[in-house]
DNA sequence: TTTTTTCTCGAACATTTGTTCTAATTTATG
DNA sequence: CATAAATTAGAACAAATGTTCGAGAAAAAA
């Protein structure tokens, strides 16, 4: 009962972009939704781009499109926990790729391959692919990144324990290790995905 | 003996469509790679659709699409673990979308918003997403996704004790759940997403 | 009811766009 | 070199499309 005309264009523009690969014309969302009057489906988009819900180019035909959270998606380069030595984020490291939505891709993000079962307890398991937004410093209580010694990339919990600094392994048969110079955050763990 | 000018416009075409969300016009193109007449570019494109890089609408303005396989992610829709009485998969239990990459994507994917710690030694947390295939019925050891009751969702390990099929949580504050005729396997649980 | 707002229609118009044709130019081929 | 093929250019045209305007119809509000 909700449907009104502006949701059941918004839901035909939104299918012929999926299914067709371009935007319908406003002829033929007229037709659509059984409007006689090119105006009056004019009158809807305007108002649509008001919404914020749609964006169109002014004077070029079939260049609606839509501003649905999840529109597209950018890849961000996958490597392994461990690298020695060279940078972490060299081109040879890579291992793949990952995708996340649009809107919390920045240029900061990449992804991890988890070696091991050190995160266990906290829900991460050997060969999760763990997301980290390199803008964000963790915090304490965050899971984030860590480089050591410049060889050795790893994730762990950020804590601080009477005063000193540790990265905390949430599974009990590993210790905490308190951070020092040799020690540096790379950033934040914001995602999480599993082939199970 | 490929011509360069072609594989210029091609790569401009899903440039443009990537970026912009929709084909760029011939004379757009003819600007981009340094062509003086819409003739030219006329004339490059139908020998790309010939070749079967590209289709387009005779007539229609920005219509242009690339038949590269990469279109590489599909959405697929949540709901919540417990549906109360009304089919899981229907409209109205929808809460969001979630995209999985092409590779795997098949019409019988489905994904479900966890609710609850009964899989967390499983490393499945409240509010993790997970991403089940309605065609791959779950065999022992697998976790599935089942329907309990024809009202609530829920996602356990399956699992054959003595005989008898159990429907098995991943915390021992929860009971093991034999198998009868109000338990209906819904899919397999395939991948696994998480926003920490 | 009256008034106001929202929606719809029809027509006309200007722009963008795809298409076609011929000829010039370049590039390959013998 | 001469010839053929491929590429490009220019212009013109027809079709598709977005836009605007005025007025009527429908719905909502007062």
């Amino acid at each position: 009962m909700k449907s009104n005309k502006q949701t059941e264009i918004l839901e035909f523009i939104q299918y012929k972009i999926e299914n067709e690969g371009y935007s319908p014309s406003i002829r033929e969302i007229a037709e659509k939704v059984n409007l006689k009057s090119t105006s009056s489906v004019h009158h809807h988009l305007n108002n649509l781009i008001e919404k914020g819900l749609l964006s169109k180019k002014a004077n070029q035909p079939r260049t609606l499109t839509s501003n649905k959270i999840i529109t597209s998606f950018k890849t961000v380069p996958i490597v392994g926990e461990i690298a020695a030595g060279s940078p972490l984020l060299a081109e040879e490291n890579k291992i793949g790729e990952v995708s996340v939505p649009q809107e919390k891709f920045n240029q900061n993000l990449f992804a991890l391959k988890i070696n091991g079962d050190s995160m266990l307890d906290a829900g991460i398991h050997d060969g999760d692919i763990v997301v980290i937004d390199k803008g964000v410093e963790p915090k304490n209580g965050d899971i984030g990144a860590f480089m050591i010694n410049d060889t050795e990339a790893t994730v762990k919990y950020l804590d601080t324990i009477s005063g000193k600094r540790f990265l905390i392994p949430a599974n009990k048969k590993y210790n905490n290790q308190e951070i020092n110079s040799n020690i540096q955050p790379i950033g934040k763990v914001v995602s999480l995905f599993r082939d199970i």
